[in-house]
RNA sequence: GCCCGGGUGGCGGAAUGGCAGACGCUGAGGACUUAAAAUCCUCCGGGGAUUUUUCCUCAUGUGGGUUCGACUCCCACCCCGGGCACCA
């Protein structure tokens, strides 16, 4: 930013009047005029109102650290511009803004500059404001929320509470992902690129057992995938998909494994999508931390050579990257299984590609149609017997027993017949998982079931910075709930931080020690705060009724404004946040709070902004301050930049070089409509307000020149509005900001070669066309559209008027040019009047010397024919 | 490996079966100016033909296909970005 020094330099331009750009346009004074009018005027607040079409409109809100760059800017650029527009179509938009103010970054520095993690959040807060409204943001203030105010999180706690009444909060012992920098545990979910930690990409994630607090999201699994259902056009295809492969339902069945000769050891359970490959299974498989490993071990033969590879592969850290890629190990655990099937007796194995996690942390190997089983089985040596055959290849026979007479080398993992099955030999693949399942329930050693990837959401965080969890652990009543007059449970003012060691609110023992609500003796609290996912799973419930003391929200309101009508935000947010949003909103629909299932219809995710090729990230120090660029430029070039530097849903590479076009446009709309202000200030302009039915929206255009036009006159108005119908429909269905943009960049190129207007256009429709250019504008950059409006006569602010109809009778094309093509090559142009009919074009083109020539001595064979547009003659 | 995106001038991008490269940036030239900036105007994919006007031809990652006509639809492949990944 720093390097501009030429006199072309806008902030000279701006500060010095008609110096450096040649016109007037001075972004510093008009932006903080028109702030402050919307403000007084009090234009972007607004209430639930049953007479009234509601437009939820919402960006997702920001963590407040840093600076503020960019980057952040595009997300509220786009829903600000909707925002706009919508409100200009007549809807009653719901616009709010909040801060996600609790968090790790602001306890780390308060640790590291030994002060208090509210000071560090007040002041990025103050900032984050700052620049927003410095930018004009259309949002209603008087909704503002801080995730780290009481009033806010004792809603955490009171939902935390009814969680626990419905058996949905619970307390277990957990392997969880410890990271060492932050000192607490991550979800899973925080875990990123295979093991590291997402906050801190360089450090390796380490496992410990703790007690935990879960929310079981498992318990929704199957709606949470169902309805992705009801989605589907609303949120981008890919997003549906990542949800959909996070809670990764897979059918099949659980089979007992019998183990063979030791007494006292319970069963084996595995899960299988492949019952039918059951009578293949050469060996059972286990996850190293499987409960039954060191009871199996326990006085086999195989102890002593098994007991150092078990340590091995047990500390072995968990890098998920590497797992795919990672040599498959195991060894045997010297014991034996019993297949309830065939009553073969198999060896039992631990395998470090057993997941704990997942299904019920143990397998049965089907080498022969199974690729991992296979690649195991080929290193030790285990046999592979087929049990599946392609249907085009007939099964020889139901033979009994015995493998085929050569091994096969692939596995065959495709669906087919079953063969050396049994009683289930011959049987499709199909038939064969639903009966052998059914053998298995009605034997007992089985059952067919539907397991889930998706697992509970831990949400115990030992931090301070977060919202306390609302139980105290009493000697006497154990676990006691708090009741919910003695909401919320405030964190400590003055807590102990050192970022080492226990939980913050464990060594403060001011907030430990309580008494029990139940038996009033001395009790502890807990200490552990909640995940801040938390805080955002359900804040835009809030924004309908922030100030509700005696509820999160009243269902009146929640029920006019919701669903929400557009989301915003980044890729980022596809999996994590979204997804528990949804499983919060189908708790609350439980509760009876709510009556939808899905908090929003549509879904937009914008494109990263990027800088040298990489996101914009104060990390990696290519940031474009928001607050520079405001100064700069003003906020409606940086606005119009984002806009049209490339479409909302792509990654946008910032260029200073480019954003001078966008500045050199504000300044030519400006120069354009400050030249012939003067003269139209006085002609009636446009009626049409924003609560006007649209028939009459559409009269408030006047029809000013329909007779009596001059060429000038009409061509200016015929672009005019078809410039218009395009633009509406860029904005309207398809977001494509940045070609609505170009559009008006032509347009006002348009007008520029028309001039001097005085000559030959009348001041009416001047007006006319410099109002639209104008209200076109208003949603993008909405200060100079004020200003520009206000120039042009009106007393009334913009925030009172309509967006425009277009004309049809004025943006008919009289001539058309038609695009002759011979053989589907373009080999002329002819200039007809519109409506022309196709006989009368073709003996134009017959005669055209440039067209005729390409049909000399042939035959016309076929006419293709696209009324006012094109015509194809094919010939032979 | 599987699943999504995407590949168009020097650059950002436009064109949802009908003139490829709108609009902007960069660059070149001109006007204005004592000069510079700003502003305004013109040109700007490659190759070829032509004295100019102009005409032909190739060109949207590669190769096929459908069609009167393909950046656009279909098939295969290559490359880039993202997501998921011993998921049993």
């Amino acid at each position: 930013m720093a390097e501009q020094t030429t006199s072309g330099n806008p902030q000279q331009g701006a500060s010095g009047g008609a110096a450096g750009t040649g016109s007037g346009y001075d972004p510093q004074k008009i932006e903080l005029k028109w702030q402050k009018r919307w403000a007084d005027a009090r234009v972007f607040e607004s209430e639930a109102d049953p007479s009234k079409s509601k437009y939820y409109i919402l960006e997702m809100l920001p963590y407040p650290s840093g600076t503020m760059h960019m980057g952040h800017m595009r997300n509220y650029t786009i829903g600000d511009v909707v925002a706009r527009m919508k409100r200009m179509r007549g809807f009653n938009v719901l616009h709010p803004m909040g801060w996600d103010a609790f968090g790790l970054p602001a306890e780390n520095a308060a640790i590291k500059n030994k002060t208090h993690p509210r000071e560090w959040t007040n002041r990025n807060v103050g900032e984050f404001q700052r620049v927003l409204r410095r930018f004009g943001f259309s949002y209603d203030w008087r909704r503002e929320i801080w995730t780290c105010d009481p009033e806010y999180y004792r809603w955490n706690q009171w939902f935390f509470l009814r969680m626990l009444e419905r058996g949905l909060a619970y307390r277990k012992k957990s392997r969880v992902n410890w990271c060492p920098k932050c000192c607490t545990v991550l979800a899973n979910e925080q875990v990123i690129n295979g093991g590291y930690c997402w906050r801190h990409e360089d450090t390796l994630v380490e496992t410990r057992e703790i007690e935990q607090w879960f929310l079981k999201t498992t318990a929704y699994a199957e709606q949470l995938l169902d309805d992705l259902k009801e989605l589907e056009g609303g949120w981008p295809e890919r997003v549906i998909l990542m949800q959909k492969n996070w809670i990764g339902k897979s059918q099949g069945a659980k089979v007992k494994f019998a183990v063979a000769d030791i007494a006292g050891v319970e069963p084996i359970e595995i899960f299988t999508t492949r019952i039918d490959t059951i009578y293949g299974a050469t060996a059972l498989i286990l996850a190293p931390t499987h409960p039954l490993v060191s009871k199996l071990l326990e006085g086999s033969p195989e102890r002593a050579e098994a007991e150092p590879q078990l340590a091995k592969m047990r500390q072995t850290s968990v890098k998920t990257e590497d797992l795919a890629t990672m040599e498959k190990e195991g060894f045997f655990t010297g014991r034996y299984a019993t297949n309830p099937f065939s009553e073969e007796k198999i060896p039992i194995w631990v395998g470090n590609f057993v997941l704990m996690e997942y299904g019920t942390g143990a397998i049965m190997a089907v080498p022969a149609h199974d690729e991992r089983d296979s690649e195991f089985a080929a290193k030790y040596g285990l046999p592979k017997p087929v049990v599946v055959v392609p249907e085009t290849q007939a099964p020889p026979s139901k033979t009994e027993g015995g493998a085929p007479a050569h091994p096969i080398e692939a596995a065959f993992t495709e669906y087919g017949i079953s063969v050396n099955s049994g009683p289930f030999s011959g049987l499709k693949t199909e038939d064969a998982i639903a009966k052998m399942a059914a053998f298995a329930e009605q034997k007992g050693f089985g059952r067919a079931e539907t397991i889930y990837r998706l697992r509970d959401w831990g949400i115990s965080r030992q931090r301070y910075w977060g919202t306390p969890i609302p139980v105290v652990y009493c000697a006497k009543d154990g676990l006691v709930p708090v009741p919910d007059k003695d909401l919320p449970v405030v964190l400590p003012p003055n807590p102990k931080l050192t970022g080492e060691g226990e939980s913050p609110l464990a060594a403060t023992p001011e907030f430990v020690n309580t008494t029990c609500p139940k038996c009033g003796g001395p009790a502890r609290r807990e200490t552990d705060t909640m995940d801040t996912f938390v805080d955002s799973s359900w804040y835009f419930y809030r924004y309908t009724d922030p100030h509700n003391d005696k509820a999160p929200f009243d269902s009146a309101k929640a029920a006019y404004w919701f669903p929400i009508d557009q989301y915003i935000g980044g890729i980022t947010h596809a999996i994590l946040h979204l997804l528990y949003s949804r499983f919060w909103c189908k708790v609350m629909r439980d509760m009876g709070l709510i009556t939808h299932n899905e908090p929003a219809a549509r879904l937009f995710t914008q494109g990263m902004v990027q800088k040298g090729g990489v996101t914009m990230s104060k990390s990696r120090g290519n940031v474009v301050g928001a607050e520079d660029m405001a100064q700069k430029y003003g906020a409606d070039t940086g606005r119009l930049y984002t806009l049209f530097a490339a479409p909302p849903e792509k990654d946008l590479e910032w260029s200073e070089e480019s954003i001078e076009g966008s500045w050199r446009f504000l300044n030519r709309v400006y120069r354009l409509i400050e030249r012939h202000a003067e003269a139209v200030r006085g002609v009636k302009g446009r009626v049409g307000k924003i609560e006007d039915p649209p028939s009459k929206i559409e009269r408030g255009a006047p029809a000013p020149v329909s007779v009596g036009a001059t060429a000038k006159e009409k061509t200016l108005l015929r672009k005019v509005h078809q410039t218009l119908r395009r633009v509406t429909q860029d904005f309207e269905t398809r977001w494509h900001f940045n070609s609505a943009i170009a559009l008006i960049m032509e347009l006002t190129n348009a007008i520029y070669a028309q001039e001097p207007l005085e000559d030959g256009v009348r001041p009416e429709v001047r007006k006319e066309v410099l109002e639209l250019v104008t209200l076109m504008l208003a949603p993008m950059t909405p200060h100079l559209a004020e200003e520009l409006w206000e120039m042009l006569g009106h007393k009334d602010g913009l925030w009172t008027v309509a967006w425009p109809a277009f004309r049809e009778d004025l943006a008919r094309d009289e001539e058309v040019e038609i695009v002759v093509q011979v053989n589907g090559r373009v080999r002329g142009k002819i200039k007809v009047p519109a409506g022309t009919a196709e006989d009368e074009i073709v003996k134009m083109a017959q005669v055209d010397p440039g067209i005729a020539h390409h049909l000399a001595g042939k035959r016309i064979v076929k006419r293709i024919f696209v009324p006012d547009k094109l015509l194809n003659l094919v010939v032979a």
